[in-house]
DNA sequence: CACTCGATGTTCT
DNA sequence: GAACATCGAGTGG
């Protein structure tokens, strides 16, 4: 293999599933700057994370499993690393990482992202020009990276969606409570972490 | 800028 | 029926 293969090789090596193990609002900030990344048939397409949520199992009234398993939530009483993808208001679809044990349905949501590779694909799959609107919400970016049902029940340790660690240098995190839900869903738990810095997260 | 509202499938009351 | 981990078009300041 030569020295390019081998950078490649390095650089996509899928994070493995011992990352996604503890606590799930820490598993939630340490996902912050890591690679999500995502092969299909049209080409790569890849960004930074940069604002997470978590959905904790006891506690969180906002946590789709909270009043137990059904049909759509299922994924998230599977192993560490599984895929959830669901779709919300019948037109968008989110994704989450499984972070518990089997039959503990804990999640962290990926809320935005830095575009980094496959601009224009994500131009395409997005309908605008704009690269802050390409991934800077939950929606957004599973439009941007071709994320949908083919993902759910998916690990993201074996393609096509995977998380890459890319060795950022660390960077100073907002925590706050979590966007979108009503009151006493959970609305008054600081569970969302972006990167202060960020021109990439769906709100301030 | 801020705010309202429609789109539309699944889950829950 | 109503709510929902959203987005984008439309309106008004």
């Amino acid at each position: 293999m030569d020295a390019r293969l081998q950078d490649m090789a390095t650089a996509f090596m899928p994070l493995p599933e011992s990352f996604f193990v503890g606590s799930t609002p820490r598993i939630a900030k340490r996902l912050l700057g890591k690679l999500l990344v995502s092969d299909s048939p049209e080409g790569r397409t890849a960004g930074r994370i940069v604002e997470t949520e978590a959905y904790l199992a006891t506690g969180d009234p906002g946590c789709h499993a909270a009043r137990g398993k059904t049909a759509r939530n299922a994924p998230m009483f599977e192993r560490p690393g599984t895929i959830y993808v669901y779709k919300i208001y019948g037109i968008h679809y989110c994704i989450n990482i499984v972070t518990q044990p089997p039959g503990i349905p804990e999640a962290v949501l990926i809320r935005a992202l830095e575009p980094v590779e496959g601009l224009q694909l994500m131009r395409r799959r997005r309908g605008v020009d704009s690269t802050k609107e390409l991934c800077s919400g939950p929606a957004k970016l599973c439009q941007a990276l071709g994320i949908g049902p083919q993902h759910n029940w998916g690990h993201v340790t074996r393609g096509p969606l995977m998380v890459v660690d890319c060795n950022d240098p660390p960077r100073p995190i907002v925590t706050t409570t979590r966007i979108g839900l009503g009151p006493n869903r959970g609305d008054n738990l600081k569970l969302r972490y972006y990167f202060a810095d960020s021109d990439h997260v769906s709100k301030r």
